[in-house]
DNA sequence: TAGATTGTTAATCGATTAACAATC
DNA sequence: TAGATTGTTAATCGATTAACAATC
C-alpha cells in the first residue's frame, strides 16, 4: 500500500514536539496569571533555552506572533494545543491496576490535558468488576470488546515485565494505536502502532554516573 | 572557591550515559544467558543503533574491547558498571509514600542496580512508625538526621506537586546530593545538588501529536 | 597467515544559535 | 516614527556515522 507523501511537514525534530508540549503547560499557567501576551525571549527564559530556538520550533508549525509584541498566550496555547491533538478528549486504556496502575490514575496532569482513563484492566479477582472513581475494571478478556466500544486509542500499560508483551499483543489485536509502556521491558509492536517506553531506573542510573565522578 | 579543573574527561555527552546505562543491562542479560563475547555490532543490532556509536560511548572510558573478537561480556559489564556507580550499593531515601511512592518502591530494577531505598518519609499519622519489609517510615521531619545517619545520598520525591519544594529544600539542608523527582513541579536545587525532574505526562502528550497528525 | 573487529579520524548530518531584514 | 520582536537565513556547534589502519 503506498504511503500518501508527506508533502507537507518538514520532518518535526521530536525534541521540538517535547517542547511544544513544555511551552503548552506554560502558557497554560500564563492565562490563569492573568498575562496577555509573551515574547519568545520570555518564554525561552523559563526554560534556559534560546529565544530563536523557541521561535524556530513554533516556525515549523506557522506564523503566531506579531513582530513587535510577541505572541498572544490565549492564541498561541490554543494552537499549540491542537497542533498537539490536546484539543480533544483521547480515551485511555489503563492496563495493569497495580501500584504503579494505581499511581498512574491518580496522577493529576494525566487528565487535565484531554487525556481520559476510560477503562482500567487487570485480571486480580479483587479488583474486577469494581469501579475506581466510577471508572470500571475489566478482566483483559474484555479488553478487545471494551476497547473497540469506547473508541479507547492510547493504552497505558502498567502490568508487571513478564505480562507486558501479551497485553500488548492484546492491545495491538484490539486495534489500539498507541502505547505507553511502563513495565521495564522491550515491547514490540507493529510500526503502525506508536510505542514509547518510559524507563523509570535510567534516570537514577544515569545519576548515579554523575555522583560517582564527583567522588573519583 | 576555584573548581579543579576536569583535565580528564572530554565532557561526556548525556546520551552517551544514558546508553551505558542501557548496555549495562543487555551485558547482563547476556551473561546470564552464558554468552562470553560481544561485538559492537551485536550490540548495536539490539537497539537499532550503530556500531560505530556504541565503540565511540566506550572510547570516552578506556579501552575495553579486543580487536578481532569484541567485547568480553563480564569484563564489560564490571567495567561499565564501575563507570556508572552501580559496583556499590547507593542508600537512597523515598520522600512520599502514596500510590505513586509506594509504586516506585515495589519497583523491580532500582534494587537490582544497586539502589537500597533505606528510609521512607510521608508525614501520613497512619504511614509513620511502620515499617514497610523492614525498611522504616519516618515523619519528614525526621529527615535530616536519617539522611545523616544512614549516609543517604539520593532522594526519589513523590509528594504532590505543591509539597515538593519544601521537602526538597529540607533534603538539600540534610545534605543530600542527588534528587530524582516525580512530583510535577519545576523545582529548584543548589547546582552542587543533581536534580533530575521525571515528567510522566509529557510522553502521553507527545503521542498525541503523532495521532492527531495521522487523523490530520 | 586470513578474517574479524576494534579504536579513532574524518565526513556527514542535524540541531542550536546568532544575526538581521521585515514589520507590528 | 522609534522601539520591539518576529520569522528566517546563515553560521556554529555537537553528535552520529563511515571508513580504515591497527591488531587480535
Amino acid at each position: 500500500m503506498p504511503r500518501r507523501p508527506s508533502y507537507r511537514l518538514p520532518k518535526i525534530p521530536e525534541m521540538t514536539i517535547r517542547r511544544l508540549s513544555v511551552y503548552t503547560r506554560c502558557l497554560l499557567q500564563l492565562e490563569e496569571d492573568g498575562v496577555k501576551t509573551v515574547s519568545s525571549q520570555e518564554l525561552a527564559d523559563r526554560f534556559t533555552l534560546n529565544s530563536a530556538q523557541v521561535r524556530k520550533d513554533l516556525a515549523y508549525f506557522g506564523e503566531f506572533g506579531v513582530r513587535g509584541i510577541g505572541y498572544y498566550v490565549s492564541g498561541l496555547k490554543a494552537e499549540l494545543q491542537r497542533i498537539l491533538g490536546l484539543d480533544r478528549e483521547w480515551a485511555v486504556a489503563l492496563v495493569g491496576f497495580g501500584n504503579l496502575g494505581s499511581a498512574l490514575f491518580h496522577y493529576r496532569g494525566f487528565g487535565r490535558q484531554g487525556f481520559r482513563i476510560a477503562a482500567i484492566f487487570d485480571d486480580d479477582p479483587a479488583k474486577v468488576g469494581r469501579e475506581v472513581d466510577s471508572t470500571p475494571v475489566f478482566p483483559s478478556r474484555d479488553l478487545g470488546r471494551e476497547v473497540k466500544a469506547r473508541g479507547i486509542q492510547i493504552a497505558i500499560v502498567a502490568v508487571p515485565a513478564e505480562a507486558a508483551q501479551a497485553v500488548t499483543d492484546q492491545l495491538v489485536a484490539a486495534g489500539i494505536r498507541a502505547v505507553l509502556n511502563f513495565a521495564p521491558a522491550r515491547l514490540k509492536t507493529p510500526k503502525d502502532v506508536r510505542l514509547k517506553n518510559v524507563d523509570l531506573s535510567i534516570e537514577l542510573e544515569t545519576l548515579s554516573f554523575y555522583l560517582a565522578k564527583g567522588a573519583r
